[in-house]
DNA sequence: CTGAAAGCGCTTACAG
DNA sequence: CTGAAAGCGCTTACAG
């Protein structure tokens, strides 16, 4: 592949003169910029990017490291990750860590030693003393999602406690009382606040959250499966399961159909992170919505804005109750024979519902 | 960060020797390398890649440029090629290039600056002059799902045309006879294909595909609404649409319900491509389902062979109709006079279906 | 087994 | 405005 070298002599000039055109120096002669830029042409150049990283010492890539790119809303955040990078003129490397402490790992080692100039991270786990060393380092990082308590970097989150509540009133209102929840890894920020959260608003509500109705998931499909046969195999089964993550939902589904039992006839459901496809589920369902790619964009910038000597800020938007049809139907019509705003009408225009 | 004098200097070794304990060569003493992993343990020195990547000209790193991250599809196209890619000592870079050419010029520009080892792609129009220029500059490159006609690259992909003539026999049976066709794009080999099989499938069955019941799509869901939308609006709207990807199936799945619409008595609606909400949605969606894994670990093994300087093969794997309520139910009863094996008793339970 | 040295392709003060 | 030269952090023949 042609270098600056090649351009150069084709051009009749110095690798210098190259250089400074092709990094659109002003002291150029307009002769020479002709020239070269000639030569650029002929030879079908491609500037050496790691060349000129290992010059420059900044190479505009921004690692990403994500629980689980199958995750819908980690798809999403990586995707809205990528547009601002792109739009602040950087690129960006994603690792799946796959929920994986170890394959988090290695995506990070990888990371460093391509000399990202910053990491973004959803942490898998309570922080691995690579990680741990990175933030010592001095290597800038803004934790998106999650995060890793007592360690001093910027996080980027939803906050869930409102429409957490939401949910809760929703549920009470509707008749229920024996809410159980899956949750995530006790390792993870999310895992945690969302079992505290529920905990909270069901205690609001005079209600108890027992041990039986906490299900132990990864935050994958399978094992939303799992905690919630046994759920259903409980003496006194719950009324609702709330699932922590769509992806545990979509377990949750799979073991409710399995046994034959209908939803929200039998057994209701709710989930945390809203996804298009949430709508068109038999029945729909109820969701916690987060401001997905507002968070991706703000990680980003907070994350340039600290790689590029500005002070990054800690983010938190708020997430919202996206109210469908799978915890049943109110019993009480507002105002009239009907149901509420909120659940109403609407309620069988999925479409709208969706995309307020 | 420490570099490898810094190395060379606390073992009181030279660089070379530091070098060579760092890449396993056979002829550093004992001692040598125990003083030297010391020295790198002391100082928490990492690698430099791009350094390395300079030197002997090789990054250990594809590029994967595909036409939609967010299409659950190339999600786990995505999540495999990394995978198997990672198994073989390559990382993977992820271009994303949301159906776009600019977009796919950008990354594979990108990509090619920052002088990966192979591109992997998926074309989202019928190649570019840069991704032509690419080619005939010796990149390593295969095709994964879609692929340039004309173009000297391997391809890995999946043959829909017996399972596209398995859906029409299907819907056949269950006495439709104005089947729709919601296309991808022209420009794509996969856009084109599935027009192309589902037309002679028909005329297997003496029936036409007219002009009216091809609506032009681009993969994306907005798209899948805007074409059912005119199908319906149509002096004699189709009996069954089939979505070629699963996002306009999700845009179609849209379309009808804003309309008060029933699937399937109303219209019957079946997708290429199969993801797991199809088990879910209402009702379950008849599709056509790709071994995806496989495609993507095919793929890399293809690029890796060319990259490592052996001789790449093409591959195509078989795709398979997955039926469930979607298109109808059976009007016979198994066993007896009428439908065959592929779909019989299961169509009932789609959740094993799925997961076969 | 070990080290001095060249060189990968750039960028950037420094002189002129 | 332009070029010679140093240097980024590695690897790898080449001598010894």
């Amino acid at each position: 592949m042609a270098s600056i070298k090649d351009v150069a002599g084709q051009a009749g000039v110095s690798v210098a003169t190259v250089s400074r055109v092709l990094n659109d120096h002003p002291s150029v002669s307009a002769d020479a910029r002709a020239r070269v830029l000639a030569a650029v042409e002929s030879l079908g150049y491609r500037r050496n990017a790691v060349a000129r990283s290992l010059r420059t010492d900044q190479t505009h890539t921004l690692g990403l490291v994500i629980s689980d790119v199958m995750n819908p809303y980690f798809t999403e955040l990586a995707r809205s990750v990528e547009e601002e990078a792109r739009a602040l003129g950087y690129s960006v490397i994603i690792g799946n860590a796959d929920e994986r402490p170890d394959l988090q790992d290695h995506h990070v080692r990888n990371l460093l030693d391509r000399r990202i100039d910053g990491l973004l991270v959803s942490p898998t786990d309570g922080g691995s003393p690579l990680m741990l060393d990175a933030v010592r380092a001095g290597t800038p990082m803004v934790f998106v999602d999650r995060w890793i308590p007592g360690v001093e970097v910027p996080v980027v989150r939803a906050d869930g406690l409102a429409a957490v509540r939401d949910l809760v009133a929703h549920l009470h209102g509707l008749g229920h009382r024996r809410l159980a929840i899956i949750a995530g890894p006790a390792a993870t920020t999310t895992g945690q606040e969302r079992v505290t959260a529920f905990r909270e608003a069901l205690h609001a509500y005079g209600l108890d959250l027992p041990e039986v109705y906490i299900g132990q998931g990864d935050f994958q499909a399978a094992s939303g499966r799992r905690v919630t046969e046994g759920f259903l195999d409980l003496p006194e089964p719950p009324e609702v399961v709330f699932a922590t993550d769509n992806l545990m939902a979509l377990g949750a589904l799979d073991a409710i159909r399995a046994r034959g039992l209908r939803v929200p006839e039998d057994i209701a459901l709710a989930a945390f992170d809203d996804i298009p496809w949430f709508v068109h589920t038999d029945p729909p369902i109820t969701a916690i919505a987060q401001p997905t790619g507002e968070l991706g964009r703000a990680a980003v910038r907070a994350l340039v804005d600290r790689i590029e000597g500005r002070t990054p800020e800690s983010v938190t938007l708020p997430a919202r109750l996206v109210v469908r049809r799978s915890c049943g139907e109110p019993a009480e019509p507002p105002a009239s024979p009907e149901p509420p705003p909120a659940q109403s009408p609407a309620v069988r225009s999925p479409v709208r519902r969706s995309q307020p």
